[in-house]
DNA sequence: CAAATGCTTCGCTTAGCATCGAACTATGAA
DNA sequence: TTCATAGTTCGATGCTAAGCGAAGCATTTG
């Protein structure tokens, strides 16, 4: 009668609203300790804790202990997908967001996903990038092409410690808001905080918003056209 | 506090293991009925009935009457990707599947889901078709290259009367036992059941497996070589 | 018509689990 | 050492929801 793996258990890992608000916020790709993810879920610490212990056991979640402290992370880009993919049957299946506030519109245009850029923005990028032939799919995943190779680098990126990971260079990740790939992968992590880094943006304090300065969104237009 | 979709609800949906036993079962791409989907979860046929009107709610399947039958489907590609995804992390992430069957060694071959050809031969006509340039990928979504499109009318597919649809012609849909992508869409689904009419395979009752005729094998091995 | 089948609604029971208070361990600071 | 902070473990509580029996509605069949 059963068939392949056990997806109600990992399922109702996420379908606890507290976890849910953990793992939302662990999206941000910062690692945060578990009194900031019990804050997060409006949680007390103890219950946090036990979540904690059941999506770490469960492999959505890695901890680390640092001192006094615990941090945690997604495990994966792949959870972070799964994320992303549930966000965007929830956004259109039904009876949609609680509450439409003002970061609603933020959150659209430019957020950080698993810390890389998504929205309109990280879809954008992703299209110039496609578009000019600095990046193609292979049968299985996203590759860097030659050309598309030098323009990462001289847009600041060292490859070379970059490949020293296992991890894909790039991989396409689906936008919940707009329903289109971006670019993910460690590239599309290197892209977003040299990004920051050239002060083209900011990340904004608990949120997963991205704001561009208006400088920075001109310069993004420029070396990202489509 | 509360960012983006209600991701808690539809993965709760998932999360009980009666409901995730009917979904699963929903990956055939069958119509099913409340009494037959009962079967499948191991449940009375009462229980079943409030579970799919939670689903349908939730908008993970829809439903239709015909006479004294409720026939259930996923409601669409994006859900049977979902769980597609949520099924490669149950696998990998931890104490795996419960019993390790004959059955799985075949489910790895060849399955269906969502009606179009998963596993191993899956993955590798989407491999073929890449390779020899029949579908490509444009920015967003997967498409029919020129050629491509007289192949697939070469074997025997109608494409207008798909196009008449509005659904994609072509998807790509991520495997949980290859980690790689294969062919969905209405395309996807036009080939595997052109394939059975060509009694190339068949496919087994009350399970996913599609069984291949040594012959049908042949066959496919010639169409899609690599 | 009556009988049978498929599905749904109601009411009830039960089991699981999220939650917190309180007590305990571990690390860092004064 | 003493105090403070971070995290965990235990026990008790209370709520939610899954499950089924029974009754009801709809549709097909004899």
């Amino acid at each position: 009668m059963k068939e392949g793996p056990d997806i109600a258990h990992i399922a109702a890992l996420i379908g606890d609203p507290a976890r849910a608000n953990m793992l939302t916020a662990l999206m941000s790709g910062k690692a945060l300790t578990a009194t900031e993810l019990a804050g997060e879920a409006g949680i007390s610490a103890q219950t946090a804790s036990t979540h904690l212990a059941k999506l770490s056991e469960g492999g959505l979640v890695v901890t680390r202990k640092q001192g006094r402290h615990k941090y945690s992370t997604l495990a994966n880009d792949g959870v972070a997908h799964l994320l992303e993919s549930l966000m965007g049957i929830a956004a259109k299946s039904g009876h949609l967001r609680t509450r439409t506030g003002p970061k609603d519109a933020a959150l659209r245009k430019a957020r950080v996903c698993y810390n890389h850029l998504a929205g309109d923005m990280g879809t954008h990028m992703y299209d110039s990038l496609m578009q000019r032939g600095l990046i193609l799919h292979d049968e299985t995943d996203l590759s860097l092409t030659q050309t598309g190779a030098t323009f990462v680098s001289e847009f600041g990126i060292d490859l070379d410690t970059l490949q020293r990971n296992r991890a894909p260079l790039c991989r396409d990740c689906l936008d919940w808001s707009e329903r289109r790939a971006h670019l993910a992968g460690s590239v599309g992590r290197a892209m977003l905080s040299r990004m920051i880094d050239l002060g083209w943006a900011r990340r904004l304090e608990n949120s997963r918003v991205i704001r561009f300065s208006s400088s920075g969104e001109a310069a993004f237009a420029k070396h990202f056209p489509l």
